[in-house]
DNA sequence: CTGAAAGCGCTTACAG
DNA sequence: CTGAAAGCGCTTACAG
């Protein structure tokens, strides 16, 4: 029941903690001691079935094998699926993960930053809550490794995973604009984030380069905290507002999701009467009677990139922030294409 | 750059560590320390911007007030959700969370178990592995605190959170045959998976009390490593096979998201030539043009009744094994409403 | 009433 | 070559 400490093992074989953490741990160190009483030694660990204490461990050498992860909430397949790669990787580098969720609650991403620093996480990855940036300011001051992921703040340059936001929704308002939609609508989350808004500014500017007026009409911010009912009205107006768009560009998957819901209740046909592509995946979009032109970010290259940053930070001590740009990709399916 | 310990501010108050850590944590005590000096001690801390170490703290006090957890794949939906719900009350119970998937992979999952073990977590909530039981019985020998989810082991009595699969799995199955269904086939996993067997035997005496004959060719087995086209070939067998099925229940989500892409392929109607009820939630259930009917299992009880087992076991280091079933629901939409 | 001292389970520089 | 001793950052029983 109790757990077997070095010290137990130590007694047993009658010998000091250090020679058997010498035999247990140490190849080098292990030379020191006699080839048979290590075999002892080792024999006896087995027989008392000793598990070491990283907690000990931990304390010792200053490092704790874990890092944490920051989300907005694991239960966005977005995140689920980022979660999933990141948990992989990270333990094929022999690190543990600690989950936490900011709920994109300021207070609640303070207090899960601290958590994870009392509890010593060697680095952090994080996709941080809109207006954060003195947040990550201070992981930067403290010269904690972190990396941050899906959004990052121009004026604190921090090791990131980013994708070409601009490009990629300049490269999908064109395709719409190309399949002869000329009342382009967006949704996006009203926000401070860079990220965000480089996809609005990518949708502004591929109207703009094809000589369609750009109408504020046209552009709707939802708050990240309305209810259903809320955003699902915005979501409505835009759709039933006068000289109404003929096409709509979702900034990511939680809209899109929502929109589709509308959009099948309207009984709005897609793609003639209502072209659509969104950003990200998400299942639904593949069932959907007429399947979702979408953005795809390669999530398996962003978690191992993300782990991969984050572990070279903490290795090498490497504080100069780098950033590292993945594609996305615009993949053109049925909801684009009007006949 | 340093982080600051009791020490440092001990020193630059000129008091014990121990006064230090009376002042910083123990009300009882800290009437001990006068009350100036009390001031003093915090005022000091808080300028140096002092972070406890958890580590040591764990590694005085024994415990670490987190809790592991191990599911199949965080990438599911289903587990993704239910994660989001632990880390939430975890986080309010003041627990942290470690995570961890054992992909159905028995070695992996032994694996995931002794990282969880060093690290001396506090107890784990796990949805374990088929054919597992002695990995379970090991926790149970060794007195750690466990809560298994989702799937349990009748021989190894422990802490577990279940829905009432065989109750639930009849119902959907004679809702079935209430509709007019009667040729009605189950897609489930092949496992030793006690939970999964309920369902099947659920499935079963449905048809027996209602005079059906069961038959072998109409329960289709997959097993968890298949790929994709032989788990859809499996399908589509059973859709093609002679005197084929005119009603399909699908014994989780991950079968029934498969299934219902093959069944969109083959262009069969839903509900008329086919009839579908599937166990647990996806959104895809939402989108298809007729609605899965659906067993909904209630995640936030199951996530939260979780918890708060498990954290009682941990502090009233209550050992004796608490089964709780929650009831899953029946939810019927259209896809089970034969004309 | 007060705080020095011991100890949680490890590791390793260093004294012998 | 070998292993005792110090120390990681805490907490608290206990000696004064």
């Amino acid at each position: 029941m109790k757990k077997i400490s070095l010290k137990d093992i130590a007694l047993k074989v009658g010998v000091s903690t250090a020679a058997v953490s010498y035999v247990l741990n140490n190849k080098e160190k292990e030379l020191k001691i006699g080839k048979e009483l290590a075999a002892k030694i080792r024999e006896v660990a087995k027989k008392m079935n000793y598990q070491p204490n990283l907690i000990a461990k931990s304390l010792k050498s200053g490092s704790t094998n874990t890092i944490g992860i920051i989300f907005e909430d694991i239960s966005n397949p977005f995140f689920a699926n980022l979660a999933s790669i990141i948990e992989k990787e990270a333990h094929l580098q022999g690190y543990t993960v600690i989950l936490g969720c900011s709920y994109e609650d300021l207070q609640k991403s303070e207090t899960l930053l601290n958590t994870l620093l009392t509890r010593q996480v060697d680095g952090i990855i994080i996709t941080p809550v809109d207006e954060s940036s003195a947040q990550i300011l201070r992981l930067k001051k403290m010269g904690i490794p972190y990396v941050l992921v899906d959004r990052y703040f121009s004026n604190v340059p921090s090791n990131s995973i980013i994708i070409n936001n601009y490009d990629i929704s300049y490269k999908a308002v064109e395709h719409l604009i190309k399949k002869g939609y000329r009342k382009i609508g967006m949704i996006a989350f009203n926000s401070g984030f860079e990220h965000m808004n480089d996809r609005i500014r990518g949708y502004q500017q591929a109207l703009k380069d094809h000589k369609i007026k750009v109408s504020k009409r046209y552009l709707s911010k939802i708050n990240f905290g309305d209810g259903h009912e809320t955003i699902e009205s915005a979501i409505r107006q835009m759709l039933t507002q006068e000289d109404k768009v003929d096409s709509l560009f979702f900034a990511n998957n939680i809209i899109g999701v929502k929109a589709l819901k509308v959009i099948s209740e309207m009984k709005i046909k897609v793609p003639n009467e209502l072209g659509i592509i969104c950003f990200d995946e998400r299942d639904v979009f593949d069932y959907y009677y007429s399947p979702l032109s979408y953005i795809k970010q390669d999530l398996k290259q962003i978690g191992q990139e993300a782990v991969r940053l984050l572990i070279h930070s903490i290795k090498e001590k490497d504080v100069r922030p780098s950033k590292v740009v993945v594609n996305a990709e615009l993949v053109i399916r049925k909801s684009s294409a009007k006949a």
